[in-house]
DNA sequence: GCCGTTTTCGGCCCGACTGTTTTCAGTCG
């Protein structure tokens, strides 16, 4: 079976909680938690790596040990060090440990005087009153326990970013209309614009003798207050995301708003930094001593450690922060960057307005030029064009764009490619267009290596631009497909082809770690919105966000270029 | 288990909140 780099970052996570449940050295436990991040998150093939020699310990907090254990792991397809802590540890324990209120202590005193080992027996000790018995347990952890492990069993949910923001959004806005408060930001996840999020991170900064805890608490929204301090609380709203409400002095803001926005390992990071220089950063501020030395502004923070102001979307401790040092962070892409939009459907197909509706509403959007891009024949379910009904559609854009003003359609399709990687239309009809999206609608199940070449095939056909939603996946509802991502990319290259960023909120996809490799290898991404409304070009700004979390600038992306340069580069 | 412009040994990020205690351990973010 092959292994990909989330094969490995799962075995060190799992490593990383057994070890955790063995009460090991938690340095050693944060070792391997910080490989399996670092493995999963990089943008390169492991196993490539390790075929070509590569010197893993290269990679930031891999070290020798480590890199013999992904090595094992790659040769071998075994990690013997987990097989032994299998054989130490019930098998599915470390499970235990995703629930929350649940640490290492806990799963390790419920083991050993309950015999607890899954969320199941964890369910029937709590609802049995078992817990409550146990030294350093009460009534009360027990009810939490069963409701969390109840919650857990349901599938502990996280959200997509674009509904948590109708959430956040007309809650940040009530937040600056109460007494006293005089700013309120979502930080967390969604300030770096993950495309899920877990739970809502809100910081207020408020005047002395404010309510805004108490009036949260009573807002019409929250069902459930979880915890409640002077200066934290946390709620569930009624559709179930949860908001972590901090309330902080406006000389702590920019230090809070940077420790509340993470990621994590970002803030473990400049944590690290700030003790190297003999300073302590902390949501308040950085600190000499008793005496804060920065804090207001998040600027102010970096500028405490000799960084340039990181753009949230890059804190992920994924080089931001060397390149914050050496001055070569990159000029992320903008929403007002983008001229155009190269994919979108209308009532011919499975969209619902018509063709002059679109091209407006794009034009609203403040784009120069919208491609029309169909599902062909094969996706009956859409209503897909057949070379007939797309011959139309061309003379009806022609016609069109004779009488539109500062917008211009461009003639295209989303072909589907077929099994064996040929295109759904006759090159007849497509070499009549100006983009051709190519998309795979259709056995996402394929094995890796057939899915692959079916893509470099239809990237092989000589109309073929771009290639539409990349992996497939679709949040909550579809896996991503198995392909070969930095195959696909190399193809792209060597063809002249692009890839698309689906700006769907469902499809956000290419993924970042996939748009860094694209940027490495030269390959533009388009963002597109793939409309099927003329209200679905708001969703831009989410590709925009997945694409800044991918470290592309303007110049990455190909539908930031004018009309003319589009078009050489689609004729090229 | 990693790492090094004070170091190859001895460090390794920090504070709030809760519950079960009676001064603090455990967990979370």
């Amino acid at each position: 079976m092959p292994i990909h780099n989330a094969d490995i970052a799962a075995i060190f996570a799992e490593i990383a909680d057994l070890l955790e449940i063995q009460a090991a050295n938690p340095f050693r436990v944060r070792a391997y938690r910080n490989a399996a991040r670092v493995i999963g998150d990089i943008g390169r093939d492991i196993v490539r790596m390790v075929g070509q020699g590569e010197d893993l310990t290269e990679l930031p907090g891999i070290g020798a040990d480590l890199a013999a254990k992904v090595r094992e792991i790659v040769e071998t397809g075994r990690c013997t060090l987990l097989e032994r802590l299998h054989r130490e540890l019930p098998p599915a324990i470390g499970e235990l440990l995703h629930i929350p209120g649940l640490g290492p202590k806990r799963v390790r005193t419920l083991w050993h005087d309950l015999d607890v080992q899954t969320p199941e027996q964890l369910y029937r000790a709590a609802r049995d009153g078992r817990i409550r018995t146990l030294p350093g347990f009460g009534e009360k952890t027990e009810l939490r326990i069963l409701q969390a492990t109840e919650t857990h069993l349901s599938q502990a949910r996280r959200f997509k970013l674009a509904t948590a923001a109708q959430y956040a959004e007309p809650l940040v806005t009530w937040l600056r209309a109460r007494p006293g408060v005089k700013r309120a930001e979502v930080a967390g996840s969604y300030r770096r614009m993950r495309e899920t999020v877990g739970d809502l991170d809100i910081l207020v900064v408020a005047a002395e003798g404010n309510t805004v805890m108490n009036d949260f608490a009573a807002h019409d929204e929250v069902q459930e207050v979880l915890a409640r301090g002077p200066t934290r609380a946390s709620a569930i709203l009624k559709r179930g995301i949860q908001v972590d409400l901090r309330v902080v002095g406006e000389e702590n803001y920019g230090a809070a708003l940077c420790y509340f926005t993470g990621g994590k390992a970002h803030n473990i990071a400049l944590r690290r930094i700030a003790q190297e220089r003999g300073l302590k950063l902390n949501e308040y501020g950085v600190w000499r001593g008793n005496a804060r030395v920065a804090g207001d502004t998040e600027e102010s923070v970096y500028r405490a450690f000799e960084l340039a102001w990181i753009p949230p979307e890059l804190r992920e401790d994924r080089g931001e922060i060397e390149a914050a040092r050496a001055g070569r962070l990159p000029d992320l892409v903008r929403r007002e960057d983008l001229r155009g939009d190269l994919h979108a459907h209308t009532r011919a197909t499975d969209g619902h307005d018509s063709l002059r509706d679109m091209a407006h509403a794009a034009r609203k959007a403040g784009l120069e030029y919208l491609a029309i891009t169909e599902h062909s024949r094969r996706l009956a379910m859409a209503r897909g064009l057949d070379p007939q009904r797309l011959a139309c559609q061309i003379d009806e854009i022609d016609r069109l764009n004779e009488t539109l003003e500062g917008i211009r359609l461009l003639k295209g399709i989303e072909v589907d490619i077929l099994e064996d990687g040929s295109l759904d239309l006759p090159d007849s009809i497509l070499g009549r267009l100006d983009v051709v999206v190519g998309a795979v609608h259709s056995r996402f199940e394929l094995p890796r290596a057939k899915q692959t070449e079916r893509i470099l095939r239809a990237m092989d056909n000589r109309h073929f631009h771009l290639l539409a939603h990349p992996t497939g996946r679709v949040l909550e509802t579809r896996e991503p497909y198995d392909v070969d991502m930095l195959r696909i990319i190399r193809h792209a290259r060597k063809r002249g082809c692009a890839l698309e960023l689906n700006a769907h909120p469902a499809r956000l996809d290419l993924l970042d770690t996939a748009c860094m490799s694209a940027r490495d290898e030269g390959v533009p991404v388009a963002i597109d919105s793939d409309a099927h409304s003329v209200h679905d070009f708001d969703n831009l700004r989410f590709g925009i966000g997945q694409a800044r979390r991918g470290w592309l600038e303007a110049k990455d992306v190909l539908n930031t270029r004018p009309l003319a340069e589009l078009m050489r580069f689609l004729q090229g």
